[in-house]
DNA sequence: GTATCTTATAGATAATCATCTATAGGTTGG
DNA sequence: CCAACCTATAGATGATTATCTATAAGATAC
């Protein structure tokens, strides 16, 4: 039984065929003439080699094999419409994958946006990857992902972004160092100090290693840690200064403190970054959809920037 | 999403193409072109208006809709791998329905070949339909069953038969009726008894008065009765005499005995009948083929005349 | 017995399919 | 940077399919 050429459309008259238990009836049913579904089921009997119908007194009588072929085409349907209808929650945004790539300092305000999206979309899966800027870009570069959060956006080439949350740098300070107590704080006050910055490929540093050169500045004394945690924490127990996002510093910590620097201002926005030249997934259209529309609820209104309507036009 | 057009071979590349990771490797797996395979996954997407694989660095990525439909296709193959299975056992005899149509008096008969029979083929249905010789003709007629069993076969236009058991017709009479223990009786001594006779579409009852008419005799007094063994256990109370077959007395039985007539010799055989103009089921071949060897275990030898080798022969 | 229904067959045709070859444009690994 | 892969696209072709119309032949019903 060669199964290769057999079409669905070809299954289709069969069933109606015995359920009908006429040709001519399947004729009308399916607005063919009464040879072609003759002419099907013959065909359709010369592939299986068995015979499937038998006419006797102008009735058909299905076979044993045929009836066997009935159920099993029944369930063969049945598993397409399953599939019709996992398509369609896959549409809908209700099913799928929605994988999102974000530079570090992102994991701070992301979850905020995702908690509440994924309460309401249980069934989508939302796998996240971390790293930092060089990582993110080199998975933008080849498409990993569906989504991406930078601060600072790639080249836009292939790409299309919407910004949705300020993402303002500040400099921390020991609570007990001199500078804290003073306020408008030049930035010439700062580039004696020990800096403790996150690795080259960051943004963070790279933002202000490169407000540092355009005013001619360069740092005597830095120290390279990991993570946002540990420079806060460092900062903290009195090592050096630090650069970092707000969003990074938790509400209630009093072993640091903002500095009030009046000539620096380093603030950038957070992108929602998508590739216009691959295929964006359902989940991931239905995620942005849902930002656009939550940022406000989910996250402080002090923050937003609220561009995603542009972003999500342009992607219809 | 249009099945219509989809034929299974697309669906066997499309597996190949998820397994596989690779169209130049499902290319020279299925013994096709790269473009091919290229040009297949395209219309495949197209039907389903969703992608289904995307290829990032020489390397394809599977989209959940492509999963999805890849684990759709693994149960739909499942369910027509089954139905090879079920068709091979059909093909073996092993499994599907053998109807049998017989006249009543086979009912004696018949059983002793189907008991084995059904006990070596559990799974074969064995539909069984009694009826009278003209009742069975008329099935026969319409081709309603695989096989039927008649004495006398019918018109073999479109038929062929085959011989495999005697059935000699015998005279019963009560145990102290006045012909029982006289030997060499003759018609002439019958023809002025009561006769307890079947209905007139019996075979039994046509064999004898065809009999009576070409010898030039009339039945004077004759009781139609419904069932051999109503004439059985009625002749045995001394309501008359009876024309059964051999086959239907049971042996133990003393209330009746056979008369010893000389001149009348209504022997004739059973034959199994099938049409040449209709399919013959696989069971139905499986079962002559099976009667033809147990014949002689099944039934008495006396009585068996085999002749099924030709009729089996004959039907391939 | 005729009108009406059924299915089967033959012959024709346009659409579609399954393929191929040739070619182009990316990736990858020395 | 080149050789060796990968996939995509375009264009061509023969085979197959899905249809139809016309017709025949068998069954049914009044």
């Amino acid at each position: 039984m060669d199964l290769r050429h057999i079409s669905f459309r070809l299954l289709e008259v069969f069933m109606c065929v015995v359920k009908t238990r006429s040709i001519s009836e399947t004729a009308r049913q399916l607005h063919l003439t009464q040879p072609t579904v003759s002419q099907q089921i013959k065909r359709l009997q010369e592939t299986v080699n068995e015979p499937l119908v038998m006419v006797n007194q102008q009735r058909i009588h299905v076979t044993e094999a045929g009836f066997a072929l009935f159920q099993t085409c029944q369930q063969v349907f049945g598993h397409f419409d399953d599939y019709q209808d996992y398509l369609a929650e896959l549409r809908g945004g209700e099913r799928g994958r929605c994988k999102i790539a974000m530079v570090n300092t992102a994991q701070y305000i992301l979850p905020k946006l995702l908690g509440p999206y994924s309460n309401l979309h249980p069934h989508v899966e939302l796998p996240l990857e971390i790293g930092n800027r060089a990582e993110v870009l080199a998975r933008f570069e080849r498409g990993e992902d569906d989504i991406y959060v930078f601060s600072h956006p790639p080249s836009l080439e292939h790409a299309k972004a919407g910004r949705f949350l300020q993402n303002p740098l500040v400099f921390i300070a020991p609570t007990n160092h001199a500078l804290a107590s003073q306020t408008q704080v030049t930035l010439q006050d700062l580039v004696s100090e020990r800096f403790l910055l996150r690795e080259p490929g960051s943004a963070t540093r790279m933002l202000f290693e490169s407000e540092l050169q355009s005013r001619g500045f360069v740092l005597s004394n830095t120290v390279q840690m990991a993570s946002n945690e540990a420079i806060r924490v460092a900062v903290g127990s009195g090592m050096g200064l630090g650069v970092v996002s707000r969003h990074v510093l938790p509400p209630h910590d009093t072993s640091f403190c903002m500095l009030d620097v009046k000539d620096v201002n380093l603030a950038s926005h957070w992108y929602f970054v998508v590739r216009t030249d691959r295929h964006l997934s359902h989940a991931a259209r239905s995620f942005l959809k849902f930002a656009q529309l939550n940022l406000e609820q989910c996250l402080n209104k002090q923050w937003v920037t609220n561009e995603l309507n542009l972003l999500n036009e342009s992607l219809n």
